[in-house]
DNA sequence: CATCAGGGCCCTG
DNA sequence: CAGGGCCCTGAT
C-alpha cells in the first residue's frame, strides 16, 4: 500500500454550540457502522472531510460542559488555508453538525412524556448530525441497502481503499472521500470486483448525476422537504428508505418519520409497545403513536433509538442482538 | 454440500 | 401495485 498523504499545515479554532450541547452523544452515534474516515473516543472525534476539492483532517475536542459548550477544532491540510476558505469551511461545519440547533422547545414539550422524558434527561444536548456531503451520504445509503452491517462495512472499506485518499495527520491514518469524477471514470465491472454487487450500477448512476451537475446540494437545502424528496427519488438506486435517512440526517427535517423497514419495525415495536419482536406491531400503528411528537417526530424517535444503542454499548441488550445481525 | 433470505430498489406485467 | 430478480454472504 502506498504512503498516505501527510497533512502538515495545521489551524486551530473554537466552536460554540448552542447550549445545551452533549459532545459525545452528538459526535458519536453508536448505531452507525464504523468507517475508515473517522475515529471516536470520549471527548474526541477525528474525521476527514473533502471540502472544495481539498482533503482535510479534522479533530474535534470537547473543551466545555453541556451548559457551557466549547469545542476545539483543529484542521490539518496540505497547504495553508486561506481566510475565505476557512470561513466557508466553518459555515459548512456549523450546518452539517447542527451546532446552533435550538432544542429548548422540544424539551419543553416532551420533558413530561412518560417515555421520552427520561430519555431527554439522560441525553440533554444530544443533536442529530451528519458528517458527510450529500454525495457521500448517498454512497453510504446505497451500501446499506439489502445488506447486514458486516457487509456494509466491507463494501465501504473497499470503496475507500480503491477510490479514497489515505490521509496522515495527528498520528492517525484515515481515508477521505473521493471526488465524484474518480468513480465516474471507473467502470461498473471494476466496482463489481469490490463485491458491491448490483449496487455498482447505482453508485455509477448517482456519481454521474453529480458529475453532470444535476444535483446541487446547496440549492436543495433551500427547497421544501417534498421538493428534496422528489429530487432524491429521481436518482437511480435511491428509494424511500434512503430518502428517509437523508431528509433527517442531511437536510435536518426533524419531523421526517415516514418510513419503517421490517427490522426497524421489530425494534420500534419492542421499544414503544414492549411487543415481542416476533409478533411486531403494524407499521400504521407505529406511525400513529409517533404522531404525538408532532413536528419533532423523527427527533423524538432518534432520541429513543440512540438511547437504546448507547445502552447496548455498555451492556448487551439480549432481544436486540438477534435483530441487528453483525 | 445446497438453498435461502436479506438493514431495497427497479422493472415488468 | 404486486412481485420477481439482483450481488453477495451467513445461516440453516
Amino acid at each position: 500500500m502506498s504512503e498516505p498523504v501527510r497533512l502538515e499545515s495545521r489551524w486551530t479554532t473554537e466552536l460554540f454550540p448552542k447550549p445545551p450541547f452533549n459532545f459525545d452523544a452528538t459526535l458519536h452515534k453508536p448505531d452507525h457502522f464504523p468507517a475508515a474516515d473517522n475515529v471516536w473516543q470520549p471527548g474526541v472525534r477525528w474525521q476527514t472531510m473533502l471540502w472544495q476539492g481539498k482533503p482535510l483532517g479534522l479533530k474535534f475536542e470537547d473543551r466545555g460542559t453541556v451548559d457551557e459548550p466549547r469545542v476545539a477544532l483543529t484542521v490539518w491540510s496540505q497547504t495553508k488555508l486561506s481566510q475565505p476558505f476557512r470561513d466557508t469551511l466553518l459555515a459548512e461545519i456549523e450546518y452539517r453538525y447542527n451546532f446552533q440547533l435550538d432544542l429548548a422547545e422540544f424539551y419543553r414539550l416532551f420533558a413530561g412524556d412518560p417515555q421520552l422524558g427520561p430519555v431527554i434527561g439522560r441525553w440533554r444536548g444530544m443533536r442529530p448530525l451528519n458528517h458527510n456531503a450529500l454525495y457521500e451520504y448517498l454512497i453510504i445509503a446505497i451500501v446499506l441497502q439489502n445488506a447486514a452491517v458486516r457487509r456494509s462495512v466491507s463494501m465501504m472499506r473497499a470503496l475507500f481503499e480503491h477510490y479514497g485518499t489515505r490521509l496522515g495527520y495527528d498520528h492517525k491514518e484515515l481515508y477521505c472521500f473521493w471526488k465524484p469524477g474518480i468513480i465516474d471514470r471507473a467502470t461498473e465491472e471494476e466496482l463489481r470486483a469490490l463485491k458491491v454487487g448490483y449496487r455498482a450500477k447505482s453508485i455509477k448512476r448517482v456519481t454521474e448525476a453529480f458529475v453532470r451537475g444535476e444535483v446541487d446540494e446547496f440549492e436543495l437545502r433551500s427547497k421544501s422537504k417534498e421538493e428534496q424528496r422528489e429530487a432524491l427519488l429521481a436518482l437511480y438506486g435511491i428509494g424511500p428508505a434512503s430518502v428517509w435517512y437523508i431528509l433527517f440526517d442531511v437536510f435536518h427535517h426533524l419531523d421526517a418519520m415516514d418510513h419503517i423497514s421490517p427490522w426497524e419495525q421489530k425494534i420500534y415495536s419492542k421499544l414503544f409497545f414492549d411487543r415481542d419482536p416476533d409478533d411486531p406491531a403494524g407499521v400504521d400503528e407505529l406511525l400513529k403513536t409517533f404522531e404525538r411528537f408532532g413536528k419533532y417526530e423523527m427527533l423524538a424517535v432518534h432520541y429513543i433509538w440512540e438511547d437504546l444503542f448507547w445502552r447496548r454499548k455498555h451492556e448487551p441488550v439480549a432481544w436486540l442482538e438477534k435483530l441487528i445481525r453483525l
